[in-house]
RNA sequence: GUGGCUGUAGCUCAAUAGGUAGAGCACAGGAUUGUGAUUCCUGGUGUCGUGGGUUCGAUUCCCAUCAGCCACCCCA
């Protein structure tokens, strides 16, 4: 093995893997027109401060995954570790986040977070992710989750997903739950475990959500978020639930249910599978209706989410959900110096005379058989034979590779018709 | 970041109570010097992850390191 690889959790997707990872975005694609979300592509590359200033400086991903470096003039930059951050700060740099008007954008690309790698975790992976400027009520929250939904519909994957979603609440009623919370644990701070004692500082909410079932009993008895919720967000989560129970969404309350970035309140959902493991996480999001004003924007309320790319695809993997092969109508075979000399000139010819055409050219030689066999391999439907005697001859043998019927000779002027009524 | 498992041909995997390695698939050529299945024959598949140590000798034992994977953690 090379001394040369890959960086650590840095990942090549090669050719076997791009079928599924078109069709997902393919799909994507259709379904966001569909919705009528705008596309963005922002850079990869932000000040390093944009991240502290929104994700949380207490946050995991600013403490200990952010890849940061100094550029030359000595400026801190960082490589996204998501999309929201870039999202508010270029909708703030052109003016675009008002207050009474509505942006929905979309993006794609990859994001880096130095974790420790494992399957369907990486340093770098993809996101796709929405945004959504200036809608407050919850029906935007619905339609995110409806998109979403839709998504798993398209892809077949709706039996493996399941929706949770929660609310956070005000950043004061947050505030003042999180207080209740650290007086709650650290009155009983001898029965915490190691992780707990450390999230007791950093994010007390995350408590909640402990795996250890010596904390169960402890946990049940600890204050809970909705007795502290404001009236406003108690009644936006109500109309949340009615509406996607209205619309045939099935969902549990989680009420663990904790973003890992600060910016987020009120609601916040999540879609999780059983199938990836550990990272159960394939797409979530939540509002954020505090952030664009936190960087120096107007009061503009939000909301958003992403997907995890690597782990929808690992599903589709997963599931056995075949991509469809691709295509090639035509195999040239090209046998022999005479008709090497030829073969550009003709078929270059026939491209013009059949827009679209998928036609592979054998390059490299061989034998027949072994040009057959790449005929063979690459799923043509017809191979075209162009060797000695057909040059001579100034015609070409048609031959059918994937249903029954002869051979048969085209003359050279005659096949780039013959080609447009077969594969046009 | 913590703990654990793994690392041999392009792929999936064997083997050697320390004496430098095989099988299937795949690939190439031929039987069929102009035709893709199957069959048969032939061929190379290799710094045994990397670097040290022990040893006459290490793919095998020890240490370190790198990478992948699993759980925790975190998150998409």
């Amino acid at each position: 093995m090379s001394t040369l690889q890959a960086v650590r959790g840095m990942h090549d997707i090669l050719p076997e893997d791009m079928p599924y990872w078109a069709r997902l975005e393919q799909t994507l694609r259709d379904l966001f027109d569909a919705y009528g979300y705008s596309e963005v592509r922002l850079p990869i590359v932000e000040k390093t401060e944009l991240f502290l200033r929104s994700i949380g400086e207490v946050t995991d991903i600013v403490e200990k995954e952010m890849y940061s470096f100094d550029d030359r003039n000595g400026e801190s930059l960082t490589l996204r570790p998501e999309g929201t951050a870039g999202s508010v700060r270029a909708g703030i740099e052109h003016g675009l986040v008002q207050p009474q008007q509505t942006h929905k954008w979309w993006y794609s690309g990859p994001m880096f977070r130095h974790e420790r790698p494992q399957k369907g975790r990486y340093r770098q992976f993809h996101q796709v992710g929405i945004e959504v400027f200036g809608l407050e009520g919850p029906d935007i929250d619905v339609e995110l989750i409806l998109l979403t939904r839709r998504l798993w519909q398209m892809l077949g994957l709706s039996t493996v997903v399941q929706l949770e979603i929660n609310t956070l609440g005000s950043p004061e009623s947050r505030h003042t739950f999180r207080q209740l919370l650290v007086d709650y644990f650290s009155a009983h701070r001898d029965r915490l475990d190691e992780d707990s004692l450390r999230r007791l500082e950093r994010n007390p909410l995350r408590i909640l959500d402990s795996k250890n079932p010596d904390l169960k009993d402890l946990i049940e008895g600890a204050p809970r978020l909705h007795d502290s919720l404001d009236d406003e967000s108690r009644a936006h989560f109500a109309q949340l639930q009615a509406m996607l129970a209205g619309a045939g969404v099935a969902f549990v309350v989680n009420p663990h249910l904790v973003r890992g970035l600060d910016y987020y309140n009120r609601t916040v959902f999540e879609w999780k599978t059983d199938r990836l493991g550990a990272q159960a996480a394939v797409a979530a999001g939540g509002r954020y209706d505090g952030l664009v004003a936190q960087l120096g924007g107007k009061s503009v309320p939000a909301i958003g989410c992403a997907f995890g790319m690597e782990r929808v695809v690992a599903l589709l993997q997963d599931l056995g959900v075949a991509p469809a092969v691709a295509q090639v109508d035509v195999y040239v075979v090209l046998a022999g110096d005479a008709a090497v000399r030829v073969g550009f000139q003709l078929t270059e010819a026939w491209r013009d005379a059949v827009p679209g055409l998928r036609m592979v050219v054998n390059c490299g030689g061989g034998s027949f058989k072994a040009q057959f066999r790449r005929a063979d391999r690459s799923h043509a439907r017809w191979a075209v034979i162009l060797g000695e005697d057909e040059v001579q001859k100034q015609v070409i043998t048609l031959k059918p590779l994937r249903e029954q019927g002869e051979q048969r000779q085209v003359a050279w002027m005659m096949v780039g018709a013959t080609l447009k009524s077969l594969c046009g």
